[in-house]
DNA sequence: GAGTTTGAAACT
DNA sequence: CAGTTTCAAACTC
């Protein structure tokens, strides 16, 4: 016990603001047993008094083996999960977008450029659509380009955008000089510079840059003007998967100060895309899709996000998929390769047989693969039928801009994955079962869900913080594993743990000093009632409720 | 492997 | 927008 109320001390002692709200009088009593151990990245409420403080009298209900068997784990503190703090969760800077930021007008002002092919002019004379001394986002008009991204963002459409869509291209037509923004070379780090070219609409864009050589997809959320973009290839001696990117300022003088940190990284495998038209134009209004300079090996594919956004569902994006022979950079030809490549190593063939795998029931084509290797009757969804996969892609995206947005979106306040964005439906299966989206991506459900008799709360990880058992209840069923709406999802398993540990500890005293049954069980309602108090007033705080 | 169940997508 | 149908995957036997 000494030994406990020194733990105890040293952690008031720490002085943080967690400590001392923890251990102002209206915890007094609890903080007897519990030894609050503050940690600079996430508060845990040890209760090492709990296990060891047990080693006197038996208490009802628990035996002295297994309260011994218990004990043993002397290290073994219980501890009080709070939940999660208003700081920034410890996300990547540039995480994997959710549809919400992947919205083309947010990345428009975002243009990217090649400055090495000025210098390379046997390049353009290949007969690519590269040019130098313009943004490399296709030959559409920029009124197409508007329309494309409005197309998919409704809320986009408006006459100043497009306004705003033209003026960006005079612009960039007007000074070259400034559009110097991709550079690579066959085999070193390729550097992509975003380049701000609509100064209305402020930093927090997004950019999303196929860069199919690497077999990677960039996206980037919340890109500033003037950040780059630093990939080593693949296989580089520097390369690895915490080194890939970086970002850096950007200075208008070129003068790049490197290294500033290591950005937060996202890539994924360069997907099969929709067809491309003769030169490399877009047939797609939807699509922005524009080649590399021929011989670069390299093309660059801008293309609404939700189409390729799916990579998400996709737990490893192997670095060396979809490399594209030097000389066969057509756009086209970077899709099918990269398609194939991606769909031989890592996809799951489909079964369809009415779909013609055009429809959102093929999981390819769900995916923004084409089938490969697949097992499908009468596919469409393939290189060979272009225009058709292209219309039943338009056909989608008309019916909902959002069809091909990632499922499952980024976890957020720590959780370890995301959340189904929709949120399922299920009736029949407790989303117990892998027809449950939600189960089979091993999530649980959460308030967005319209399950009926979910049971997807428990086993996982995150569902042993759930406590109640009563899969049933509207509340929990709407409240549930959604820790911006449910701050009970606080309360853990060990939560619960500790909290029965004080309780038990209360116990012994009370036996210890010979009290009374009625005045054991008052002392121990009491300790219940101090335990459930703080850990509401740690969920207020947390929550600013 | 055939048949059934299930829930998302598509359709009305 | 709700109800129904279609579809393909998951599941059962």
């Amino acid at each position: 016990m000494s030994c406990l109320k020194e733990q105890n001390q040293r952690s008031l002692d720490n002085g943080s603001e967690t400590s001392a709200v923890y251990s102002s009088e209206n915890y007094g009593r609890l903080l007897r047993t519990l030894d609050v151990n503050i940690d600079s990245d996430h508060t845990d409420f040890s209760v090492p008094g709990v296990m060891p403080h047990g080693s006197g009298g038996e208490l009802s209900g628990y035996s002295r083996e297994a309260r011994s068997s218990r004990m043993d784990h002397h290290c073994t503190n219980y501890r009080f999960y709070p939940p999660p703090r208003d700081a920034e969760p410890s996300l990547p800077q540039y995480q994997f977008a959710t549809h919400g930021d992947y919205v083309l007008p947010q990345s428009s002002p975002f243009h990217l450029m090649n400055p090495s092919l000025a210098n390379n002019s046997h390049l353009s004379s290949l007969g690519g659509q590269w040019s130098s001394e313009g943004p490399v986002h296709s030959n559409m008009l920029s009124g197409e380009i508007y329309d494309a991204v409005a197309s998919i963002c409704p809320d986009s459409k408006d006459d100043h955008g497009r306004e705003s869509y033209r003026e960006q291209e005079t612009m960039a037509e007007l000074m070259p000089q400034n559009q110097m923004d991709i550079s690579q070379s066959a085999n070193g780090p390729l550097t992509v510079y975003l380049q701000h070219l609509d100064h209305q609409l402020g930093e927090n864009a997004t950019v999303v840059c196929n860069m199919s050589g690497r077999g990677q997809m960039v996206v980037m959320n919340h890109c500033s003007p003037g950040q780059m973009l630093h990939s080593l290839p693949p296989g580089h001696p520097d390369s690895s998967p915490e080194t890939h990117y970086y970002t850096t300022s950007f200075k208008e003088n070129s003068e790049q100060s490197y290294s500033m940190g290591k950005a937060s990284q996202s890539y994924l495998p360069s997907m099969s895309l929709p067809p491309i038209g003769p030169n490399h134009s877009l047939l797609s209004p939807n699509h922005l899709v524009s080649s590399g300079p021929p011989g670069s090996g390299y093309s660059y594919n801008h293309m609404p996000a939700p189409y390729f956004s799916q990579y998400h569902q996709y737990p490893e994006y192997p670095d060396s998929l979809c490399l594209v022979p030097d000389g066969q950079s057509t756009a086209s030809s970077v899709l099918r390769l990269s398609g194939s490549l991606w769909d031989s190593k890592s996809k799951k063939p489909c079964n369809c047989t009415k779909s013609q795998c055009l429809k959102l029931y093929c999981d390819c084509f769900a995916n923004g693969d084409v089938c490969s290797n697949c097992n499908c009757i009468n596919c469409c969804n393939n290189n060979e039928h272009e225009s058709e996969r292209y219309k039943a892609i338009k056909i989608c995206l008309d019916r909902n801009p959002e069809a091909f947005r990632p499922k499952i979106g980024n976890g957020k306040l720590g959780e370890i994955k995301g959340r189904h964005n929709k949120g399922c439906n299920c009736k029949r299966s407790g989303c117990l079962k892998n027809y449950c989206e939600c189960y089979e991506a091993k999530i649980m459900c959460s308030s967005t869900c319209k399950c009926v008799g979910c049971r997807n709360y428990e086993d996982s990880p995150e569902r042993k913080t759930m406590v109640w058992d009563s899969p049933d209840t509207t509340f929990y069923k709407k409240a549930k594993c959604d820790k911006d709406k449910c701050p009970l999802s606080c309360i853990t398993l060990d939560v619960v743990e500790a909290t029965c540990g004080c309780l038990l500890a209360q116990a012994e005293e009370a036996e210890k000093e010979g009290y009374m049954l009625c005045q054991a069980e008052k002392m121990i309602l009491e300790e219940f009632g101090q335990c459930l108090t703080q850990i509401v007033r740690s969920i207020f705080k947390s929550t600013s409720l």
